[in-house]
DNA sequence: TTGCTTGCAAAGGATTTGCAACATG
DNA sequence: CATGTTGCAAATCCTTTGCAAGCAA
């Protein structure tokens, strides 16, 4: 099994993209995180190991990571693109609280086969798909309860 | 059972609010219109009937129609915001088409239920949800085999 | 008259891009 | 060395906001 980081390299090599120290850094720091990161969380870990990296680097690099398919974006809806680990980490989707922005990592395959049901009833042939739960966690419901 | 203006007159009424012809205006294209649009789409047709009407009154008035409960938000990820009518219309998901960006409006009530099912096992109380189907159409497989 | 509304232009926030200096293979 | 790559700042894109002039009630 190939590692996170022999795959990456790869990519840049299929692409004649070239290894920087900033590339391997941000890589890293993506790796070490294991929930979603933003572009600029992982901008401000990164500068305090490199203080005179840019934030462009940054996003351009959390491009590349995507597109060697280590990460998946994700949007909850707020403005801001998150971006999760992909690689050896089964697919899911998300339940946020709506209170806290707790999120929980789900997958229910009788909802992954009806989604390709449902797709194909209109002729679809579903490639991918994103799903959503907003609520209210238990903590926060005990809370406005008071 | 109301119409919808009546619903937004009696919004704007509540909120201290006042009827005012771009308002009004807005609101109708906004009726009109059986597809979802964006905010620039519906400054365009508005802009038709009155050159003086400035974008931002479209935008504050497409909030004040998904306060009203007349309009719902849908993202389908693009960086643009899309309204969709939701007054005596059922609740349902998207289908969209990354070839074509045709969208099909679906519901699988079994979906649903399974939804709310996943949420509780975590100890959510499911408020809303977003569920989007990518995939390609049948027309637009038939051109892309040539 | 009171104070909500408007159009305009400027501001916002997240992300992208042009560019000249700088590294990698 | 030939090209990629970087950091910076400026540019984008969509959307929001401040403001003075303009209206609805």
């Amino acid at each position: 099994m190939k590692s996170e980081r022999e795959i990456f390299d790869n990519y840049l090599i299929k692409k004649n993209l070239r290894e920087t120290p900033q590339r391997v850094m941000i890589l890293d720091a993506f790796l070490k995180r294991e929930e979603h990161i933003t572009a600029e969380q992982l901008y401000d870990i990164v500068k305090k190991r490199d203080p005179s990296i840019g934030q462009a680097t940054v996003y351009r690099v959390l491009r590349l990571i995507v597109e060697a398919g280590l990460a998946l974006e994700v949007d909850f809806g707020d403005g801001v693109m998150r971006y999760e680990h992909c690689y050896n980490h089964p697919h899911h989707d998300h339940l946020v609280c709506k209170g806290c922005g707790k999120t929980v990592e789900v997958m229910d395959s009788v909802i992954e086969e009806l989604q390709k049901r449902v797709a194909e009833s209109f002729d679809f042939e579903l490639m991918d798909h994103e799903m959503y739960l907003y609520g209210n966690c238990g903590d926060c419901r005990k809370k406005s309860r008071g």
